[in-house]
DNA sequence: TGAGGATGTTAGCGAGCGTTAACTGATGAC
DNA sequence: GTCATCAGTTAACGCTCGCTAACATCCTCA
C-alpha cells in the first residue's frame, strides 16, 4: 500500500495535530519542532507539506469557517420553519464544538495571527455564519431589535462554544447529554429576547 | 507634585497597558519593548517595576482572580435569597466582563503561560468561584443534577464573557442596554435547567 | 551641598525561533 | 537498470526576544 491509500493524509495528520498544539498552547507558543515530533518527523520535514507555520495556521482557521458556514447554510435551506432552522443551527453548531474543540478554540483565539488577505477572508466567512444566525433568530424572536439580536447572537456562540474550558473531567456530562443540555441553555438564552422588550419600555 | 500623587501608579500602568496589548495578541506575540512603549518609557525599563514578562501576567490572572472571588462571596453573604445571590452575581460578574474586558480575556486564555505555581493559585481562585455559583444555581433550580448545573455554569461564564469579542462597534447596544441584555440571556439560559429533568426522563 | 535611592537610558548577550540549503534513501516508471 | 520524484534528514543562518550590565538623571533630605 502506498501513502494515498491511508485514511488520513499526512498532511491532514499534520493539521490536526498543529491545531491541538496551537490550542493548548497557542500559536506563538508552538514550534515547528513540537509539531513535526507530534506527527514523528522533524521540524523542517514539515515545510515538504506546507509553506510555513503560518499557512497551517490559515488552513485550519479558512477551513472551520467554511465548514461552520457551509453547514449552517444547508441546515437553514432544508429546515421547515424558522424554528426548526434556529434548532438545527444549535445542534449543528453543538456538533462542531464537541467534535472540533481545538478548531473552535482556534477560530475565536488565533484570528489575528493570520496575514491580512487570510485574516479577511475568514472574518467574511465568519461575518456571513453570523448573518445566517441574525436571520433566523430575528424572525423567531420578533420583539428584539437586531442590535439584541446581533448581541445575543455572538453571547450563544461564547455559551456554546464554553465546551473546549472544561478539559475532559470525568464528572462531566456525557456527550449526548452535554449536546442537549447547551441545547437547552442556548434555547433557554434566545427565549430571554422574548422579554427584552418588556423591559425596554421600564426605562 | 511627586509620582505617589497621581491617581494611577506606574506600576497600575504598565499592568493596565499589558492586560490590553496581551488580550489583542497574545502573550507571547507582544514584546517588551512594545509593553514599554505603550507607557511612555523602554522595554528595560520594565525592569525597574517587574520581576519579567511572566510576572506581568501572573500580577493579573492573580489579580482579576482574586477579586473576582472576593466579590462574589460577598455578594452571595448579603443576599437575602438564592434567587437574590444568584442576581447579584450575574451582576458583577457582567461589570467584570464590560469593565475589565482584556482582564477576562486573558483569565480564560493565557492561564497555561503562568508558572506552575502561579497557575495552581490562579486555578484555586477559579474553582472557589465556580464552587460559588455552583452552591448557588443548584439552590435556584434543584431539580437539575449537579454534572449539569457545573456544565451550565461554565457555559454561561462564556456567554457573559462573550463581550470582548464584540470590538466596540457601533452598531452594539450600550453599556447598560448590553448589561441588561446579558443579565437575561443568563437567566433564560440557567432556567432551561428546570426543563433538562423533563427531557431526560424522555430517554 | 552632596549622598543615595528611584527611575530611566543604550548596548549587547545568549537562547530560541522560523526558514533554507544541501544531502540521503526509498519507490515507481520507462 | 537508471533516473526522477517524494519525503525525510542535519546543519546552519539570520532574526527576534527576554533580560542584564553599565551608565545617566532627577528628587529628596540630613
Amino acid at each position: 500500500m502506498n501513502s494515498t491509500n491511508t485514511a488520513v493524509s499526512r498532511r491532514d495528520q499534520i493539521l490536526r495535530e498543529a491545531a491541538r498544539l496551537f490550542a493548548e498552547r497557542g500559536f506563538h507558543g508552538v514550534g515547528v519542532d513540537e509539531i513535526g515530533a507530534a506527527v514523528g518527523i522533524s521540524g523542517p520535514g514539515l515545510y515538504r507539506h506546507f509553506a510555513g507555520k503560518d499557512a497551517m495556521l490559515a488552513e485550519l482557521l479558512v477551513g472551520i469557517s467554511g465548514r461552520l458556514l457551509t453547514a449552517g447554510k444547508r441546515r437553514v435551506a432544508e429546515a421547515a420553519d424558522p424554528e426548526g432552522a434556529l434548532d438545527a443551527l444549535i445542534r449543528g453548531h453543538i456538533d462542531f464544538a464537541i467534535d472540533d474543540r481545538p478548531l473552535i478554540t482556534l477560530h475565536d483565539r488565533e484570528l489575528d495571527r493570520l496575514r491580512e488577505s487570510d485574516r479577511k477572508l475568514v472574518r467574511q466567512l465568519q461575518r456571513q455564519y453570523v448573518e445566517e444566525w441574525v436571520a433566523v433568530v430575528a424572525r423567531v424572536h420578533p420583539g428584539a431589535t437586531e442590535r439584541e439580536v446581533r448581541a445575543a447572537v455572538h453571547a450563544v456562540f461564547g455559551l456554546l462554544n464554553s465546551t473546549p474550558h472544561l478539559g475532559a473531567q470525568s464528572s462531566l456530562p456525557g456527550r449526548r447529554e452535554m449536546s442537549e443540555l447547551l441545547r437547552g441553555l442556548a434555547l433557554g438564552a434566545l427565549g430571554a429576547l422574548d422579554s427584552t422588550a418588556d423591559w425596554r419600555v421600564t426605562y
